[in-house]
DNA sequence: CATCCGACTGAACGCCTGTTTAATCTATTG
DNA sequence: CAATAGATTAAACAGGCGTTCAGTCGGATG
């Protein structure tokens, strides 16, 4: 994929791909004459191929999630350090997928939802696998634990694309190389060596929870 | 506030309350009509008042920001874990106002990024702070640290709200708790006790970025 | 009282949007 | 070659939107 822009592709891929483009840049309020305009295309002939604007949408969420099913992103969260790190560097390729799914992310949409359970899922596995074999702590609920993580990595991401200037094109090529030199060194940090150096917050809680006082309410 | 829903407001101060309410429900997207409905009034009276939806905007940003400015939220990173709970219960006063801000957030502006760039340095204070009383552990760079943490607050708002079915009216109260409920357990989990049991990932990050590889281009 | 000014409204305007329609072009097929 | 079906387009359509406008009301002011 990527590799022709031109007009080798039929009318119908070239619509798509500009939509899955255009929709990552600037967000599903991109007007269906911009995604015409960048296919070189009539705006009529969009709604030929796919009948609406939301038919357009729902072919470009099936398109980026065959694609990524097909690529399998379990890499990323691959149990080897040194595997995902190289993945990471090479992400570049899907700057235009990842900005796709993050928009769809951002507005609640169903392929982010999607992917996101599914990377909630993965997180839980791998999680189980190195609690099994030694190298990650025990949750007292392990479920709450892998959803918390996938959301935090998920809502970096979302944070990281709303401290970009408004209206601005968006590069995301660049976008996720310093969301990940500016995250992966406070991450690990944090995963190896933790936060407090007591356990006075959780014991509290802890407290807090199993015998919570009359005043709140 | 949230006392007077009726009348004894003057019209602009009613509008501007509407306005809040309904950008925060609904996003920035909710019609001029809808909200002159919501303050029962007519859609020409918010243009005569605000002089555009944006006037209008901006005028509902600076009235959230000088509310929150008020009630000065630095009690949420309290250093003193009860009381931080203890506020989060009676939190639902500022339910309006959180959506608000949350929206804000999610579409990247102004006065979401002013509040949490001012989290963000409300946390490195803290951090700071944390540390030198010996509760924090280190950082090998504290800014990142701050900002990281920051943002994974702000992200997992974010994240929370786009796990919400799209087009519904959303409960900001019952939003709120469940956000505290669902995150609480494993923050402090993970920030007490970690999450890998060996410091493995970090030293092999340690060693990438001091000595990157030539494979990655 | 006459006047003036701001609050306020209902209706209209103009723009932008997704979509439709009628016509043209292209290519396949019998 | 004739014919049919699909690809494609320019133009128009219809709806929703922010905004404008002309006019009414009510209270303050001289």
């Amino acid at each position: 994929m990527g590799s022709t822009d031109s007009t080798d592709l039929t009318a119908r891929a070239r619509i798509r791909d500009a939509a899955v483009v255009c929709f990552g840049e600037h967000g599903f309020k991109v007007t269906v004459r911009t995604i015409a305009e960048k296919a070189g295309v009539s705006p009529g002939l969009v709604i030929h191929h796919f009948g609406s604007k939301a038919g357009l949408r729902k072919a470009c969420d099936d398109h980026v999630f065959a694609i990524i099913h097909e690529a399998k992103m379990e890499s990323v969260t691959s149990p080897d350090p040194m595997r995902s790190f190289r993945h990471l560097s090479h992400l570049e390729e899907f700057a235009p997928l990842m900005a796709y799914i993050i928009r769809s992310l951002q507005e609640g949409g169903p392929l982010g939802l999607a992917l996101h359970e599914r990377m909630v899922r993965d997180v839980e596995e791998y999680l189980a696998a190195g609690e099994g074999a030694g190298n990650i702590r025990p949750s007292r609920d392990p479920r709450k634990r892998a959803r918390f993580l996938a959301n935090m990595i998920s809502g970096s991401l979302l944070m990281a694309l709303a401290e970009r200037p408004g209206e601005e094109r968006v590069d995301f090529s660049r976008f996720l190389q310093e969301w990940t030199e500016e995250y992966m060194l406070p991450a690990l940090e944090l995963y190896c060596e933790g936060l407090f150096t007591d356990r006075k917050m959780l014991d509290a809680y802890l407290m807090y929870v199993s015998d919570p006082p009359e005043e709140s309410r």
